[in-house]
RNA sequence: UCCCCAGUAGCUCAGUCGGUAGAGCAGGCGGCUGUUAACCGCCUUGUCCGUGGUUCGAGUCCGCGCUGGGGAGCCA
């Protein structure tokens, strides 16, 4: 074996940046040995004999470990006394094909470096852990089967999400982060200022929100949709896909104050259309899931969700189920179901209506739509019986309410009076009305909860468990 | 924020009627083996969530608090 010198034990980091570490995913797929390679990650398991010890490293390329075979009386045995699990590798060798069973490939070694070592306390062991204790390492848990294949199939929806978008024309736009509305009534907002919380400006008894950093009282964003609005106004179709904040106490399953939210928007749009749209992009991300992540759904139908890829297979062939709110409150009505809230028209959806709608009448994702005015947010569009508009909320089994949506109001005075009704002042938005005021169009859009979205297509069932560094009433740890 | 449940070794959990704490895994040592969550033997490990109370005696019963989970509301 060469020797190297410390520049050579990391030129992977600092010349030409993968010549010498192949990802254990290739190596795993290869159809031919490469013949000698040097790999590098994290021990899973050792199994130590007395002339010969098995390690299973994963680089996080992969569910699958690469074995890694050390005879124990050769120059990488030296090695071996520092190696647990949890221990950061580099191994070189020729890879084989296996003889044993278990694996197609292996990596005989002839050089075994530990480049971090550990110790008895690592928390991970080669047993299952529940997802509560492994919440509370989540600056360790990506290095567990469960959440590398959550975070891997996260990262290749987020690019399929620009995928779908950019292929269909659709122009990515940055709506802020940061912003002064605060009426759309999405959420409660957190408050972003610079004042001193001890001594704040003001007469002592308001503060002069006009003396801090923005001149006016700004907070982080609930939703892009009013700033989307004003480009799809120029440039038809648009969409968003970034960091969404509610304040809200939430303490459930399905809520996070930061998560991410896919929002597109689009001119010369009714509700129907935005209903399609909404229909397509959703298969879209299944397919895409189905097609990239084999591995992932197969981890995750054997240990999270049996019957999760049937499942999927059976949303991505089907067409969604549509029924207008009237006619959900009819089909609930007649169902004969005891419900502990009751139903009528008027009333809100409950939980446990909309779970029986889709995971008993529909059986499947189910789009319900033209919701009483009273219900929902100024902006949507009034039907022309003036009691409804066009909404819509796409509900799926198991998570509930996943897409929100409608065609808004383009009309400038009707639209005005709905603001009054909501209690929203319209001197506070005179931009969004402009946009009603000179060249205004028929538009509709809906918000995509990309964890919700997570949770569904990998049977998940708290939405902690599918963001790396989850935000919750009382947690902002790592 | 409301309702319900839980908190015992590093992890998963048992602990009877209130009588002074255990198992498996992990870790250590030894054995054995081309192993597969290896296996076999031996060994180590406790603020029983905290606090106050009842009691001769509390892991166990009661009050309060904290943390976690499930459900509800809000919503994506």
């Amino acid at each position: 074996m060469q020797s190297r010198s410390p520049v050579m034990e990391n030129r992977s980091c600092s010349a030409g940046w993968r010549q010498s570490r192949p990802r254990i995913r290739a190596l795993l797929a290869a159809e031919q040995s490469p013949g000698h390679v040097a790999v590098e990650g994290w021990v899973r398991t050792v199994r130590h004999g007395k002339g010969v010890a098995f390690l299973a490293v994963n680089d996080g390329s992969c569910l699958a470990s690469l074995q890694i075979v050390v005879d124990t009386a050769g120059p990488a045995g030296r090695a071996l006394e520092r190696v647990g699990t949890g221990a950061c590798v580099r191994a070189a060798g020729r890879l084989i094909v296996s003889p044993g069973s278990g694996q197609r490939w292996e990596l005989v070694a002839d050089e075994l470096v530990v480049l971090g070592p550990v110790d008895a306390a690592y928390p991970l062991q080669k047993k299952r852990h529940g997802p509560e204790f492994l919440r509370e390492i989540a600056h360790l848990r990506p290095r567990t089967n469960l959440f590398g294949a959550v975070f891997r199939v996260r990262s290749k929806l987020a690019f399929a999400v620009h995928r779908f978008f950019q292929e269909r024309g659709f122009l990515y736009v940055h709506t802020p982060i940061i912003t002064a509305n605060d009426c759309e009534g999405a959420g409660e907002m957190f408050r972003v200022t610079t004042l001193d919380p001890l001594r704040p400006p003001g007469d002592g008894t308001q503060i002069a929100w006009r003396d801090d950093f923005f001149g006016e009282k700004t907070g982080l964003t609930v939703s892009g949709q009013l700033e989307g609005e004003l480009f799809a106004m120029a440039f038809a179709d648009i969409y968003t896909f970034g960091p969404t904040f509610r304040a809200e106490n939430s303490n459930t399953s399905r809520h996070a104050a930061e998560f991410w939210m896919i929002e597109p928007e689009m001119a010369f749009a009714d509700l129907a259309a935005d209903c399609a749209l909404a229909e397509e992009f959703f298969r879209f991300l299944i397919q895409a899931v189905l097609a990239e992540c084999p591995e992932e759904l197969g981890f995750f139908e054997q240990h999270v969700a049996p019957g999760l890829i049937a499942r999927l297979e059976a949303v991505a062939a089907a067409a969604f189920a549509r029924m207008s709110y009237t006619e959900a409150v009819g089909a609930l009505q007649r169902s004969g179901r005891e419900f502990s809230f009751p139903v009528q028209w008027g009333g809100d959806l409950q939980s446990e209506h909309e779970r029986f709608l889709s995971e008993q009448v529909v059986g499947g994702p189910l789009f319900v739509t033209d919701y009483p005015a009273e219900l929902k947010a100024f902006y949507m569009r009034l039907n022309d019986d003036g009691r409804t508009v066009a909404a819509m909320d796409l509900l799926v089994p198991r998570v509930g309410e996943i897409i929100g949506g409608s065609q808004r109001e383009e009309r400038l005075e009707v639209l005005e009076r709905r603001m009054r009704a909501c209690g929203v002042d319209p001197a506070g938005l005179d931009w969004y009305l402009d946009t009603r005021r000179w060249g205004s169009c028929p538009h509709a859009g809906f918000g995509l909860g990309f964890e919700r979205f997570l949770m569904y297509v990998t049977g998940v069932e708290n939405i902690r468990d599918v963001i790396p560094f989850p935000r919750t009433p009382g947690n902002a740890r790592f």
